[in-house]
DNA sequence: AATGAATGAGGTTTCATTCAT
DNA sequence: CATGAATGAAACCTCATTCAT
């Protein structure tokens, strides 16, 4: 049989190795379930896809659920990388580069299963309470993020005001990503540009009085 | 019990007894879904639930995916009914009232599983081709009604801009929804105030150009 | 419970309607095993098919069993009493007659479902005792009335040479249904042709030495 | 355990230990058939008989049907066998091998619950189309082979008369089957003598006139 | 360590039978 | 008496998980 042990690197590879295993299964499972949703993604057809056999993803994985939880973190953590980009950037550019995200933003989503997957993973947070959580925590560091920029675009508005707004521009993103389900066909070019329209008025226009 | 017809409607009481044990089913899978979501609300638990045997529910329904599908349908048709009464309203008032309405809508999102249970649908249609067909359905007319609202409101636009315009109303819409379950503890009356405002620039601003 | 009491003629009228719903039921459950075997008729489709409730079957029946019972004592008794016909016709237009019978019997047999359905009934017999022991009484009164038929045919031949003789004349005609099932496009014109051929010298060739 | 071949035939014993598994759940499913019909025959049953989990039957079969099939086409793969055989004796001894087969035949149908799994599979076949298929298919080849057995013996008669011998005789093989199941107790020596008898006979004799 | 055959609980659905109305 | 809604056992089938090899 393959036997990488012998000496040194006796911790290291295999480490690497387990971690590069995982992520194998968690691409196959990612395959699975846009094509048929968690549900529909059943372990044999995950270790078909990976090539593997079953037990060995127990291996890696403590169960299935262990698996849809390390694909939510995932998916989280890539768009908080985002997010965080822009944390740094000075203020002069920010808007601009919030608007150029639109077009990414709008491309990923409405591109092949991403909103699909999107999708699953929040209707499973609707019933896994451990799926709940991270959700809840990656949201929890978005919304303040988005917060803070807000703060950054437009200095006066009370703090209330500035969750709001941060809110809306959440619901435009996650919007964004049910539109993508339900008419797919839409011109991507004029959303866009509405979208850039919409979203400077959004960041710029004085906060609202009680109405 | 208040039967307040036994004269001559016979076939009326066994058919208003049917409709209200299939609503009564309807309840209980609601009940079951919003807890597991479509997939983990096994016929048995909608029995149990609706403490009924099982194989009662399959007088009233066909089979599960039956009951599933009226449950997506009254659910769309509820919100349907709200867009139609729009259709009627005098320009001049049509704002205001959109305006009202987005209250109801927040008020409702933010309620309960509402927003769950949506969000469970969408997830079925991602993989239940009837269960797509109705929404899809739904989301056309709507769509329709919201581009018609659009161009009483602004007048001017190509129908590009105005179906993009539209589906970013959308967005807001059923972004909501999204947000609802992210984040349940927003400040609702600040929220609502922000998005009147955002709202009213929406649908007045004029249409954005090439950009 | 069933109530004969009463003088006389008041136990009459509801005898015979309880026979005529006994024998409607019947008729109804033959027309659905007909179209879908016995396991396939259900009780409902049985009710539906009669126009009665599934209730009132069971003030006619003790349950579906023993309505299967009363189809395949119905069905043996028919045949049974076309053998008897026989049973006292003089000698010389017996073999004739008999003869003249092939031709009902193929018409019978490759009519509708007619062979179906006694099949059903066959394979009823390899598993219900009840039904076995109903097919195996009448098939010993048939074999009787065959064998003593054989007799006045052929007065030479031993007791066992009879009885084989009888056997296979037996084969021709239940062989005759599996036929009719597995090939019944056959030219039935030539068949006939064939098997008077056939039954005739079987009726009329001297028994086989030990061969 | 005797395990011949642990060098290079990789994938021959498990290949091997599919095709005895199969084997296995077919015999299982066997003796629950001729205990209680295909249709008492259920999953759980045929697992307990076979002394296996319910699970593990559908890795070897798709479902049940798939069983059924598989135990149909072998059952008429084996009779088609024989058949095969004859066509390729000389002429002068085909009838001989004809008559002695006849004994095989008795032999067979008489014994066990041969006659009745016949029967169930006929049965089964008037109401699953994928059965009847195959059972059809069957009897085309053998009506084809019957028939150029017939035409080597009788080289004189119509084509439609050599359609219904054969079908003559194939209706003696067939009812007796059911005769097997209806007087199992018939004396096999004297029926074998008689059928030798008549088989000559209907070899042997000239075409019917038109009678 | 890896395999994948086996397990068995649990899913959906059907249907003979009963019983309140 | 008749009805047909209700029952619930049992059918077929799937799949997460385990464990002998």
């Amino acid at each position: 049989m393959n036997n990488p042990s012998t000496l040194k690197a006796q911790g290291s590879k295999p480490r690497q190795n387990r971690e590069a295993r995982q992520q194998h299964i968690l691409d196959a499972t990612l395959r699975c379930v846009r094509r048929s949703g968690f549900h529909g993604a059943s372990m044999s057809h995950i270790a078909a896809e990976a090539k593997m056999s079953v037990g060995v993803i127990y291996r890696y994985f403590a169960n299935k659920e262990a698996i849809i939880e390390a694909i939510v973190a995932n998916d989280l953590a890539e768009m908080r990388a985002k997010f965080a980009e822009w944390e740094n950037l000075p203020d002069d550019v920010l808007l601009d580069t919030l608007l150029d995200t639109l077009e990414m933003a709008v491309e990923h989503k409405y591109t092949g299963d991403n909103a699909a997957l999107a999708l699953e993973v929040l209707a499973e947070a609707a019933r896994n309470p451990r799926v709940a959580a991270i959700v809840e925590n990656a949201d929890t560091q978005e919304r303040e993020l988005g917060r803070s920029l807000c703060r950054r675009l437009m200095p006066a508005g009370s703090e209330a005001q500035m969750a709001a707004r941060g809110e809306i521009i959440g619901m435009i993103f996650d919007g964004m990503m049910i539109r993508a389900i339900s008419n797919p066909a839409i011109d991507r070019k004029a959303l866009l540009a509405e979208l850039r329209h919409v979203m400077r008025v959004l960041f710029t226009m004085p906060a609202g009085p009680q109405d």
